[in-house]
DNA sequence: CGACCGATCGTCT
DNA sequence: GACGATCGGTCGA
């Protein structure tokens, strides 16, 4: 086990992280209590330049200033007043890339992933959606910011190997909005 | 099943 | 004052 380090994180070709984050293990440790799930689909906001990206433009405001941060931190928004979508901020400071976690394949914790949720039966053992992803592993806006360098939040490789050709490059989900880049195949989904 | 719709509120204009 | 990087329930076939 073997956890991911600033060198990761503040590389360049965001795309190329967003693919590579499929397969390591996203955990989170608040009070003592431990959840953690395979991330089985990511998604890439390429900086400045990508019309989907809250970032486009080089806009900078209270809500996306921790894009600007330095990679390895969490960014965390609500969306439609309802959901915390959880993304890892990747680049140098002032490049304000990120990548968000759209699905796990819960591993620790499934009880109390499930008593967030509200459920009983978790179908499929996956957190499929980048809301319940965020509800289950219990991350809320409260948590954007946060370095994932640090314990309560972070990610790591445990030598699961994921063949390339079991990586799906597909355009992202809900971004109708960003003309041209809405087709860009910057969504990466782990063939189950 | 798939299509549709309401919930709900912070953020930006 | 409008609108989401969504979700889950309901309705009809």
């Amino acid at each position: 086990m073997k956890k991911l380090g600033i060198d990761f994180y503040q590389r360049k070709d965001v795309v190329e992280i967003a693919r590579e984050l499929i397969g390591k293990m996203l955990v989170t440790s608040f009070n003592g209590i431990i959840t953690s799930g395979r991330i089985a689909e990511t998604e890439a906001y390429n900086g400045v330049t990508d019309k989907a990206s809250h970032a486009y433009g080089g806009r900078r405001t209270n809500r996306t200033e921790v894009m600007y941060m330095p990679g390895g931190a969490a960014y965390v928004y609500l969306c439609y007043g309802i959901h915390h979508l959880f993304n890892v901020v990747t680049n140098i400071a002032d490049e304000p890339h990120a990548v968000l976690i759209r699905a796990v394949i819960i591993v620790d914790g499934s009880e109390k992933i499930l008593e967030r949720l509200g459920k009983k039966i978790l179908k499929n053992n996956l957190l499929k959606g980048p809301g319940v992803v965020s509800k289950g592993l219990g991350i809320s806006t409260a948590a954007t910011g946060t370095s994932l360098l640090d314990t309560n939040i972070f990610i790591y490789e445990d030598g699961f190997e994921v063949a390339s050709s079991n990586i799906i490059a597909t355009p992202r989900i809900g971004i109708d909005y960003a003309e041209e880049d809405a087709l860009l195949p910057y969504r990466f989904v782990l063939n189950a």
